[in-house]
RNA sequence: GGGUGCUUAGCUCAGCUGGUUAGAGCUACUCGUUUACACCGAGUAGGCCGAGGGUUCGAAUCCCCCAGCACCCACCA
């Protein structure tokens, strides 16, 4: 029964989470008891989201649990299809993010990260994020997340770290990764490297200066022409007339179309050494060889050079004849093309050359870091100067610029000449490397911290926007300022976590060759391997997966994987007295052209180290070794035999100077006897640790091994199975592994650099042959392992800093989207022993479009990398040549909609117009606000949320609850043959393929709707599966049916008499109540993944039978 | 500059592979408390499905083009 009154939510919902937690339902391992037996647990098709891992330190917000309603509710249904579902949680650690806010955290308590140092702040930072992202995990179980919560990882979690570094090697090693010098967004504030992705804009008003670059022992040829001749009389000698035949210097025959032709007495054009040409207009019956005198009023200008003075009639001016003269030039335009006409009266001035470049700039200090001039190589204001280089006056002192044509200049914004920075400017530095000899090498003017270098002259040390401030000034002085626009508006780059303006400069960084990785990703998807939806956001994948941009992986902070690179010495990265961004290993500069081969080393450990082993020997012959007796923990003692031996080899060690500082030994008699004797004899110590004692074989010790084979067989058979089963009274092998685990973790950070013998028996000899040995647990239980037998495992050891090691560890840290990317493979290798095989490839992505670029993009480049290489293993095959279907890391990518504001603007913390999602499940129920992220809503689309939504969602869920109470309360004398329609119709003569009209129609309404809702299941439309189930529920089912069939439930009217007594009436009754059970089974089922709390409720109160899942959850979806 | 999505009732949105009279919720109005529910029921009103063109027996749906809005990517010297 339920309780009377109106649908309460909060009580409800507590009730559920708890059942559900309770009972591990959550967990792909769950079967019900009552349906299926765990023996047909492997034969259940997997089906798998890695469900997108918020900041471990947020709260969760809208966005987030929008997002989970989508994630659980495949998850549920696919549940319910009897599917194995694994949805694996997570927490990321998002570098950059959450190093800002802690070290915000500690400026409160008046710290900084200097304060505490790399390793400190690693761990308070660890400390910090774990703490916090219980809240988020609350959060997510608050929400019905049917996530398997056991299963959770952390970015940073241990396990995690190492895959991460092993895909860095990888992938150096398939010359994926390689380091290189290239212009990146620097964070002076954080003093990092970051990806476009960490940057964004802001809106910036900046003086926009124009500034002259003055030529110093160049005068242009048109200038010099200009001083010459505008406005003065010159003499010229007629050469040809109007309509006089002529011919090109290739060869061509054309007809003067202009007045006249001819040169200049006396000139020569410098540039050919030919006489100075001059076309003459307006005069009129001049002959061949005429002398004429007029004013020069423009040079006619051609691209190739060639200038030409206009000389005209005084009675007639240029302006006149404008038209005339471009409609010729037009209709000559094969021969004359590229022609312009200056008028000395227009002369530019200040726009463009005169003696001089005038350039624009918003960042006059970069000038210093100026090589080249760039121009649109069609402009014909700078033909002369293309090809060329001139000596420039800065502020204090000269420099030399090339002048180059480049088409990304665009000649109609600010003079059409653009100073070349590479080492300054993004697009600077791609045109500078289209002309690697006129541009490079990059001279690098601002330092790591934003400050000006001594290539900046008497700006040296002062901050970039100060010694711009100053420089206008000194340019003011210098004449070299032409003018400011002040109104200036552009977008400044800004990192996205401190808000500090970015500075691109040139530097050495990791970097990913993403080429063949985008290749690969885009072939999966044009194979249909990965299916994105919606359709439209295909293109966008494809785009991004054709811009062959390589990317940027280390970051310059720590918190983060430290990258697995070791320099040979100290490493640094300087900026030389060029200006050239250079590398130094132990104090060597690394060429330009060096590959670093001898200098690096790219591995897990730590190569200082890699020449140390570690030592482990068992414990020497006791009696009951000798009889085949199970000692355990049980205290036995060496014998008589035992010593002997042991003195033996203590003697040999002495002999073979094996320079152990330390002896660690378990405990027990046996071994540490067999320890104190080689101690002494090497004069060192023996330390004992309980982690190094024998596995407790509990009710097997003091058994004979023949003994405990025949009457324990399950925890003597040495095979996989049993490694996890613990021997009443003892201990599975998994806890002896484990705690020789933490043993080995402990001793690499307590004993660096010691070389130790560690003492022990065989059980735990063969955990370090797993372990350090890197042995397979079948392979590490083939031997017999002897008394006194000794076993050299690899051990490397950490290095500390007063060793001043060899090898130096790269400082870097890796993008979060490094180990984001490879989230699926990663989360599956790390959460249990076979989870991988189970669930790779997973079945669907299910995040915002927004995360598209970021995010899905490089799990398609990272994982199908990880998952082909898992096969080269095997197959030998190269990692690109590997099975598309194996690799994908999952089928189908649903990408949800944003969620939006009443008025459709996007939620967000400054705008405060975001929802609190728990405010809305404290006050309408977690059901009602599921429902509102889903129904009616399309894949990719946008969606507004607002109060009134979910409020009638909460509305439809007490309809649930009401009608669902009714049902109830007429059900009272109801049997439940078994959930089966028709042999609980069986008892009326109301049979399937003769029920009463209204009963039939509500039957055949509901198979329609089932079958209608799982096809929607099955192709992603869920917010029209709802849409319709809501539908169905509230207008066909509980307003029409239910009202239609209530006179046939009553058995007493309003008056309390009875009715509907007769047996007729008793059938019709039994009908209806067959039918009312059989739907609102089946709507509570359909319902299930949409509304979890409320359907789980009202279906535990209503009749089952013994065979019924224990849960709603796992209820089969068909409807019988 | 390149791209994507949207435009349907007063408002917010559905409408899958083209097929009877275009749907829902909210809002408005009318009526109704009869043993689930006023967080309700019965009903009414409200739409040349952005404009134009095409394909088709038939178009909100497919194609072309235009306009407006929103967003994404790149660039902004």
């Amino acid at each position: 029964m339920l309780p009377k009154g109106p649908y309460k939510p909060s009580e409800t919902e507590a009730e559920m989470l708890k059942f559900w937690l309770d009972h591990n339902f959550y967990a792909p391992e769950y079967t019900s008891d009552r349906e299926l037996s765990s023996a047909h647990l492997p034969e259940r098709e997997s089906f798998m989201i890695t469900l997108p891992p918020p900041n471990a330190n947020g709260n969760l917000h809208l966005g987030h649990m929008s997002g989970y309603a989508y994630q659980d509710l495949m998850g549920r249904y696919q549940r319910m299809l009897g599917k194995k579902v694994l949805l694996l949680p997570g927490k990321d650690h998002a570098g950059i993010q959450t190093e800002v806010v802690f070290e915000k955290e500690l400026a409160k308590k008046g710290k900084s990260k200097k304060d505490l140092g790399r390793e400190t702040f690693y761990k308070a930072c660890y400390k910090f994020c774990m703490d916090n992202s219980a809240t988020a995990r609350n959060q997510e179980k608050k929400i019905g997340l049917s996530a398997d919560f056991e299963r959770e990882l952390f970015t940073l979690d241990p396990k995690i770290v190492d895959e991460v570094l092993k895909a860095f090697i990888l992938m150096y090693e398939d010359g994926l990764i390689y380091r290189g010098k290239r212009i990146i967004n620097w964070c002076p504030r954080c003093s990092s490297a970051l990806a476009d992705i960490d940057t964004e804009f802001k809106d910036s008003q900046s003086p926009f200066i124009y500034f002259k670059y003055g030529l110093i022992d160049a005068e242009p040829y048109a200038v010099s022409l200009k001083n010459k001749f505008a406005g003065k009389e010159i003499e010229v000698t007629v050469e040809r007339s109007k309509g006089d035949k002529f011919t090109t210097k290739n060869g061509e025959e054309y007809q003067w179309p202009f007045d006249y032709y001819g040169y200049i007495a006396g000139e020569k054009n410098p540039n050919d050494g030919e006489d100075l040409d001059a076309w003459i207009l307006g005069f009129d019956n001049l002959k061949k060889g005429d002398k004429v005198t007029g004013k020069a009023e423009a040079i006619m200008m051609r691209f190739d050079k060639d200038y030409k003075l206009i000389v005209i009639n005084p009675e007639k001016n240029l302006n006149e004849l404008q038209d005339e003269l471009e409609k010729l030039f037009l209709h000559y335009c094969k021969h004359f093309a590229g022609v312009h006409i200056i008028k000395f009266a227009d002369y530019p001035e200040d726009k463009f050359y005169n003696n001089g470049f005038i350039i624009g700039t918003v960042r006059p200090e970069t000038i210093f870091g100026d090589t080249a001039i760039a121009v649109d190589p069609d402009d014909w204001r700078y033909q002369e100067f293309l090809g060329k280089s001139f000596a420039v006056r800065t502020i204090t002192s000269t420099t030399k610029l090339n002048i180059i044509g480049d088409q990304a200049v665009d000649s109609e914004f600010g003079t059409g000449s653009l100073k070349i920075t590479p080492a300054h400017a993004m697009e600077d530095w791609d045109i500078a490397k289209r002309h690697q000899t006129e541009c490079m090498p990059e001279k690098q003017v601002i330092n790591f911290d934003g400050t000006m270098n001594h290539l900046a002259g008497k700006y040296n040390g002062m901050k970039a926007d100060e010694a711009r401030k100053t420089m206008l000034e000194d340019m003011k002085t210098a004449g070299m300022l032409i003018s400011i626009d002040t109104a200036y508006e552009n977008r400044i780059r800004i990192c996205e976590r401190c808000k500090h303006p970015i500075e691109p400069l040139v530097s050495h960084q990791w970097f990913v060759d993403t080429k063949p990785l985008k290749a690969k990703a885009k072939e999966l998807v044009e194979q249909g391997f990965t299916e994105i939806m919606p359709e439209g956001k295909k293109k966008t994948y494809f785009d991004w997966m054709n811009t062959p941009e390589d990317w940027c992986i280390t970051r310059q902070l720590w918190w983060g994987y430290r990258i697995p690179v070791w320099y040979k010495g100290t490493h640094e990265q300087f900026i030389d007295e060029n200006g050239v961004v250079r590398e130094k290993i132990a104090g060597k500069t690394i060429s330009e052209n060096s590959d670093y081969q001898d200098l690096l080393y790219v591995g897990l450990d730590n190569p200082n180290s890699q020449s140390e082993t570690l030592d482990v020997i068992r414990h020497a012959e006791t009696d009951n070794n000798h009889i085949g007796r199970i000692s355990g923990q049980n205290d036995s003692q060496i014998n008589a035999n035992g010593v002997t031996q042991t003195g033996l080899l203590a003697k040999k060690l002495k002999s073979e100077n094996t320079g152990y500082d330390l002896i660690i030994s378990s405990p027990l008699k046996r071994t540490y006897t067999t320890a104190t004797i080689i101690a002494k004899e090497l004069g060192l110590e023996v330390i004992t640790d309980d982690r190094l004692k024998e596995r407790n074989f509990g009710i097997l010790e003091g058994l004979l091994w023949q003994e405990a084979e025949l009457k324990y067989p399950e925890f003597t058979s040495a095979n996989d199975a049993n490694y996890q089963e613990t021997i009443p009274g003892g201990e599975s092998i998994q806890e002896v592994e484990s705690r020789v685990q933490e043993f080995i973790a402990d001793i690499k950070q307590k004993y660096a650099h010691k070389k130790i013998l560690i003492v022990t028996h065989s059980g735990v000899i063969r955990v370090f042959k797993r372990e350090l040995g890197g042995e397979t647990p079948a392979a590490s239980r083939a031997h017999e392992i002897n008394n006194l037998e000794i076993n050299s495992f690899p051990f490397r050891l950490p290095v500390t800093d007063n060793r001043s090691p060899i090898w130096n560890q790269d400082s870097d840290v890796l993008d979060t989207w490094f180990s984001s990317g490879q989230w699926p493979y990663l989360t599956l290798k790390a959460s249990g022993v076979n989870d991988y095989q189970d669930f790779y490839p997973t079945q669907v992505m299910e995040t915002g479009w927004d995360i598209l670029l970021f995010w899905v993009t490089r799990m398609m480049l990272l994982n199908p990398y990880r998952a082909a290489k898992e096969l080269q293993k095997s197959n030998g095959k190269p990692w690109d040549q590997q099975p598309g279907e194996k690799i994908a890391p999952f089928k189908d990518v649903y990408l949800h909609g944003l969620v939006l504001d009443k008025n459709g603007v996007k939620m967000s913390k400054s705008k405060g117009n975001g929802i609190d999602p728990f405010e809305m499940m404290q006050k309408y129920g977690t059901d009602a606000l599921r429902l509102s992220f889903i129904l009616g809503n399309s894949v990719g689309q946008n969606y507004r949320l607002y109060e009134e939504k979910i409020a009638n969602n909460r509305n439809f869920c007490n309809k649930l609850w009401n009608a669902g109470k009714f049902i109830l309360m007429n059900l009272e004398d109801f049997e439940l043959r078994i959930s089966n329609l028709e042999s609980q119709l069986r008892a009326t003569s109301y049979q399937l393929p003769n029920l009463l009209p209204a009963d039939q129609e509500m039957y055949n309404h509901i198979q329609q709707l089932h079958q209608d809702t799982t096809r929607r299941m099955d192709s992603f439309q869920f917010g029209i599966a709802a849409q319709e189930l809501y539908d169905s529920f509230w207008h066909t089912f509980a307003d029409i049916y239910i009202e239609k069939v209530k006179s046939r439930l009553y058995t007493k009217d309003r008056e309390g008499n009875p009715i509907n007594q007769d047996e007729a009436a008793q059938q019709s009754r039994k009908a209806a109540q067959a039918i009312l059970y059989f739907c609102m089974n089946a709507y509570l089922k359909m319902l299930h993944p949409f509304a979890p709390f409320i359907t789980e409720k009202i279906w535990q109160a209503l009749p089952k039978s013994e065979q019924e899942a224990e849960s709603i959850m796992y209820c089969k979806w068909k409807i019988k």
